[in-house]
DNA sequence: AGTGTAGGCCAACGTCTGTTGACTTTCGGA
DNA sequence: TCCGAAAGTCAACAGACGTTGGCCTACACT
């Protein structure tokens, strides 16, 4: 039997590792299961992540990959901001496992309110240069955001998870536009 | 010692159950924790309510008591649904149990569609009578009611926890109002 | 060929969980 | 006064979990 390298192990844990979390949330994604789905023993995690924390930490590290919006035309921030994020949803896990374990554990909410600051808040904050004011739309926005992807992918609410991204995007784009620009 | 009769343990543990499942969620919220606040032996809750998935059905039971809207001027429609959810999630537990614990169990979810199939669309379909439209219009109202409550009770994002109501009614109004009636 | 080391496995630990059944205590009605 | 049902306690179960330490084994380098 061919043995992998270790970073091959490792990179095969994390993978296993962000779709447990993805879909189950932190208590409910156990070790023994992330380890069977990497085909390896339990105790391999632990040796390569230190302890289920780490592995967690490592599994919920992802880049939202904003656009510049400053730079595009004032009245299409909104829109592009919903397609982008539909997108990014749809491609990366990681904003997922986020998601899905924030609401359970505080460390995941730090997390959260970490990339928040580092990640969106300097976007918001080229089109909003009052501090304060910037905070207040931002917060706005994510709720928006965030209550899209908890009744879209975490929850599967019917009438939303019918939806198509054409129709996110032309009924979103507005409330997102309204919320940075007015 | 005074012994209790059998409705009040039976609303003591409810009451105790409620206060763990909202701040806790699910699994975290353990019967033996349970049993604790409600200063009772952890078995008496299983001869009360069968099992946990008994315990957190009857936890997770509440009223949206929506007002009808239909009645309203058509235009005040967003701002009066706004500040009653606002003030709902505030008074009643029983929607932070759920918001928590649906995240993680499925069954959970289930009596989420429920509820909103119960209680939300009946009252949507009084202002929208194209069923298949009623449904869209009410999924959209939902993301961002259930974001809103997600940041500002769960997450505790900063800038959302800091809204006063006035200013989430006079933002989430408009929001709220075009998706029901543009 | 020999050997050190990195990758991997196995068995077990202590703890916590939901759940069960048998036992004890209280109290209201015949 | 007695007695049976109701309210409550106690101890234990079986399973799952994170985590640990010792042991094996294949491979690269001398």
């Amino acid at each position: 039997m061919a043995r992998r390298s270790s970073a091959e192990t490792k990179a095969t844990i994390l993978a296993a590792a962000r779709e447990r979390f993805a879909a189950e949330g932190y208590d409910r994604a156990t070790i023994r299961a992330i380890a069977a789905d990497a085909a390896i023993d339990p105790s391999m995690v632990m040796r390569y992540f230190g302890n289920k924390e780490g592995l967690f930490t490592a599994a919920a590290d992802f880049d939202l990959r904003l656009p510049d919006v400053a730079a595009l035309p004032r009245d299409q921030v909104g829109t592009t901001l919903a397609r982008h994020f539909l997108l990014r949803w749809e491609e990366d896990e990681g904003m997922m496992v986020l998601l899905r374990t924030a609401v359970t554990s505080e460390v995941a909410v730090e997390r959260m309110r970490q990339i928040m600051a580092e990640q969106l808040a300097p976007v918001v904050r080229r089109l909003v240069p009052d501090p304060e004011e910037a905070a207040l739309r931002m917060g706005l926005v994510i709720t928006q955001i965030l209550g899209m992807a908890l009744c879209r992918y975490v929850l599967r609410l019917p009438p939303v998870a019918a939806l198509t991204h054409d129709q996110i995007v032309t009924w979103l784009g507005p409330t997102l536009q309204r919320y940075l620009t007015a």
